[in-house]
DNA sequence: TTGAAAGCGCTAACAC
DNA sequence: GTGTTAGCGCTTTCAA
């Protein structure tokens, strides 16, 4: 069943069909709803690889994140499939496992679906990739490591606020060795953490011995191990910030393994507030950067890019800030770090 | 770019070209050679949409899901983009939240991008819609509520077999009273889980009063507030199992707000067994189902349909088993139940 | 306002 | 083994 069929159920031509369908407001409202009629008998659906193909735009957006399985995620995938409905977009999702062969092959796949654009929310891609991309005019949206190009945006998000409220938080409760569990080193959005992190001890004045940042690959597993390590050294840290929940979980748990109570003798806060973070014991405290509104900014970076009409400027740009939310994963240090004691040298 | 300007460059055929990228054996090296150096060349990719629209495969598959947000589904998610990949499918993805309305109009995109099948994770669909993709001869895979129709495949789980193990588990452990926290009433899915807790109870002979069996609805909050019940009864229950990882999670925080130690004080077994199950803490007891299985399941019963010449079998059916898998979260009864005293009745 | 017809990029049937 | 060509289902001129 095609277009056909409904003209000539409607006794109008195709093209008036295809009009209707598309809205166009020359259509005699009669013989529009002679067409909506036999569209709704017949239990037509138009053929969207045929619309694509005559029209050009497929409406379908490609969404590049690295892992579904970390909770992050889903809650953008969430947000962005809303949306994209809302506007009659469809998504294509991969995960790349922040692998560049797969990423390669997810992209080659999603140029030859036609996609309209594409946010990329990993930690960017090769030069090449980027070429063939740009090559084609495709709209881009990355976070913070789009190159300054026509047609790709960036979504800016602002690490160091929300990361200077929970040293200070921290450091106001006493803490002075505060470690910090990072994400993959090749990570760009992650190194800019950890880079946050180091900024706002400086700011305060605070100390980062080597060895107190150390990776946790934004994995549970990592966030296991990287404590194992921390907990290792003499002087261990009283508090620990992690660069996302996922890890800080694992830091917790190793903690609770060691019969490291949190946040009496250690406090720790995670990175992203996903919505499980609300829910584990103890409650976690995290710096949130709200997966609803990069979601948002993100689609709406690329609708406006698909739908200029004139040529798009260099590298637009959008903001995205992060705050503390407090919960019960922080407590002050039990015993202050014993520093040597200035009153009665005898 | 098209597929002409790679005959051009190459001098051949624009069949030949198509012949060369579909593989076809009889083409001859040199020219395949001359063929695959033009594409390489100039960059080209061939256009899915064209391709589809005139082989009548789009080389897609349609993934409803609830849900993304509960992490038992990113697990499906990846493995199922996992497979797809290999064989060069895509992936559709909706959550519809359990909405009807939702579920509607995911599967009218689905038809109007021509997908290949459909694997429907969630519960079932209106007779209406159902007609819609059959009459369509569109492959469909369930889990467990497919009609019994050609072309529609379904996955069995076989519920029973682990809740059977973990009320063993639990009565071995001196647990009578054994309460449930069951999913959306609405869910099939769900109820028949609160049905194999019933057998195996019976089996053992435990009761199951009046207000013993409530609903989480599979979220975390729903958890929280199903065991929020649970604990407001006279006679509380010394074990909780729950329909899905998730409200376990819930009923754990809860006790945890409650001041209920568990395992100590209250026994906790989830179903599903998500990644993070093995994290939480303490780690939560949990009846595996296999995601990855689930998802090569759905996969192959797709493929199978799709690629199948003859006039299929009516409702195919695959098996997919479910077993306890023991961590942290479960402990014999601290006290157990104050039975009328038999001996020494003065 | 409506219809006829060209053509989007490709595959497949058929001819050579 | 290779090329020519019809046509997949639709949108979009263009003419009426």
């Amino acid at each position: 069943m095609d277009i056909r069929d409904i003209a000539k159920h409607a006794k109008v031509s195709i093209a008036t069909v295809s009009r209707t369908i598309n809205h166009v407001s020359t259509v005699d409202p009669d013989l529009a709803k002679r067409v909506w009629k036999a569209i709704d008998e017949l239990g037509y659906y138009p053929n969207t690889q045929a619309r694509t193909l005559v029209s050009g735009k497929s409406r379908i957006f490609g969404l590049v994140i690295p892992d579904i399985t970390n909770p992050f995620f889903p809650g953008i995938v969430q947000a962005f499939e809303e949306i994209a409905i809302q506007y009659d977009y469809e998504i294509l999702l991969t995960s790349t496992g922040n692998d560049q062969h797969r990423m390669e092959k997810a992209i080659r796949r999603m140029i030859e679906r036609q996609v309209d654009g594409v946010a990329i929310m990993t930690f960017g891609m090769e030069e090449e990739l980027l070429e063939h991309l740009h090559f084609r005019k495709m709209p881009l949206v990355f976070i913070d490591v789009g190159p300054p190009l026509p047609l790709v945006s960036n979504i800016r998000i602002q690490y160091q606020i929300g990361v200077r409220q929970a040293v200070q938080h921290l450091a106001s409760h006493h803490h002075r060795r505060i470690a910090f569990v990072s994400g993959p080193p090749e990570l760009k959005s992650a190194t800019a953490r950890t880079l946050a992190f180091q900024n706002a001890m400086a700011e305060k004045g605070l100390e980062v011995p080597d060895g107190m940042i150390v990776s946790g690959h934004h994995t549970v597993e990592g966030g296991l191990a990287a404590f194992e390590q921390l907990a290792a050294r003499t002087e261990r840290p009283t508090a620990v910030m992690c660069s996302n929940d996922v890890s800080a979980i694992g830091v917790m748990r190793k903690a609770y393994e060691l019969g490291i109570q949190v946040p009496d003798d250690l406090s720790v806060i995670g990175f992203d507030d996903i919505h499980l973070a609300e829910f584990v014991i103890p409650p976690l405290t995290s710096i949130r950067m709200s997966q609803t509104e990069l979601a948002r900014l993100a689609f709406h970076a690329l609708l406006a890019d698909v739908e200029r009409t004139s040529l798009p400027p260099a590298g637009t740009e959008y903001f995205l800030t992060t705050e503390l939310v407090l919960r019960k994963s922080t407590a002050p240090v039990r015993k202050p770090a014993a520093e040597p004691s200035k009153t009665h040298p005898f």
